[in-house]
DNA sequence: GGGATAAAAATAAAGATTTTATAAAGATGG
DNA sequence: CCATCTTTATAAAATCTTTATTTTTATCCC
């Protein structure tokens, strides 16, 4: 299910974790040796567990250096307890902090949540700014009230939308609403964009922007 | 900074989160009463606090009630402190499970991991020194503020940035930047690093530092 | 060391090119 | 036939490139 990286000197917590969640179909690389531990591949993981007292090399430090490399989320697991420790290691970019002796309900509870919050935040959102989509409905409203699109104009605004921020090659929204296969002139996004900010102006609303000589992007 | 909304019928503990988060620059909304809650305005927050026992509503429930609107972190904050409630807040949807009595300074670090992460998941980003730049989104930040940029200046400053130190010359730009066929006048990319600096000119940056004879590069 | 000289770079502004917006006609498919 | 999608042609906008000129820097020679 998820590529779980649990990096502890602890031999017997690391089996226990790997153990866990094993159990819960992850796959679990454990690494005992810190100093060994290869960061460029680091980035090939979904979640990394990481104690902080660990010998030849100090977990905060650690983290640092992989909060450089990658965005996954990162969890301490510590026997530390004092708050100003905890304070520190998210100071450094970590998620979520861990004391030991930790329960093995709340450990697999914990690693869930941050799984399913990296799901949810790379995926779509239904809500964004006075827009609001009816997925299954394929409507789009903005402050409720309900825009008529043609199945064109809904899928572009659907997808930027979603991927709100981004920017996108008119290549790039041809293959991803209509297919990597799509022949279509490039001129055909631009008319549907057109078209999608004429309707959206009765709002006074132009959440669509132009990146010259990139794409569009959708912002607030 | 961020738009918090706290929901907790003990007002004392309301005031407290208020205050500190306060503090910090953010912009908080208390709810003492659940059950006025008005859900089709929940999206407007960054981050939500909840209580878990509550006159007249469960936590639980108004969390599962939130999620399915939003996708911004959701924190419980209790003093429920068995492992299963934890595991059942959690399994609902949220982020994070807080105990009463809760430190300060953890209360503050876990909600700045929080915000941070959101910031985080949404830009691919490469930070050098005072620049900040958002790839996803061809955007170059100085000071968290955003600078506009054309293309072409934008390409030349996330090269050279991203090989800060390093010299180019300019014809090493040009083909970098616009491909190996290019056959562009050198004035070209003079005129180019003319502009991008008295763009950053306006914050009293000058990160790119001619170097006699052979070319450019990006410093500190 | 200092002034003349040449080379390189900075600047400013005009011209060329590229990219996007718009409008309207043509094609497609139910 | 109608709505939608696509294309074409043209206009408009933004950007890129070039040219010409000025300024800066380095070098050479006395």
């Amino acid at each position: 299910m998820a590529r779980i990286l649990a990096v502890d000197d602890d031999v017997a917590i690391l089996d226990m974790i790997g153990a866990i969640l094993g159990k819960d179909g992850h796959e679990v690389t454990k690494t005992g040796d810190p100093t060994k531990l290869e960061l460029d591949k680091i980035n090939q993981y979904d979640l990394i567990l990481l104690d902080i007292m660990m010998p030849g090399i100090d977990g905060f430090e650690l983290c640092t250096k992989i909060r450089n490399l990658v965005d996954c989320p990162i969890l301490f697991i510590t026997a530390k307890t004092e708050e100003g420790s905890l304070v520190n290691g998210l100071a450094l970019g970590a998620d979520d902090y861990i004391c030991k002796p930790f329960g093995v309900m709340e450990l697999r509870a914990r690693i869930g949540a941050h799984l399913r919050r990296e799901k949810r935040e790379h995926f779509a959102r239904l809500a964004v700014g006075r827009i609001c989509f009816n997925l299954s409905e394929k409507m789009m409203m903005v402050d409720d009230e309900q825009i008529t699109l043609t199945k064109a104009e809904y899928e572009i605004c659907e997808f930027l939308a979603k991927n709100h921020g981004q920017v996108f090659s008119k290549e790039q929204i041809l293959e991803s609403v209509f297919g990597f296969d799509n022949e279509s002139n490039d001129n055909t996004i631009t008319t549907h964009i057109k078209n999608i900010r004429t309707k959206l102006s009765n709002y006074d609303y132009m959440p669509i922007k132009t990146v010259w000589g990139i794409g569009y992007k959708w912002t607030e």
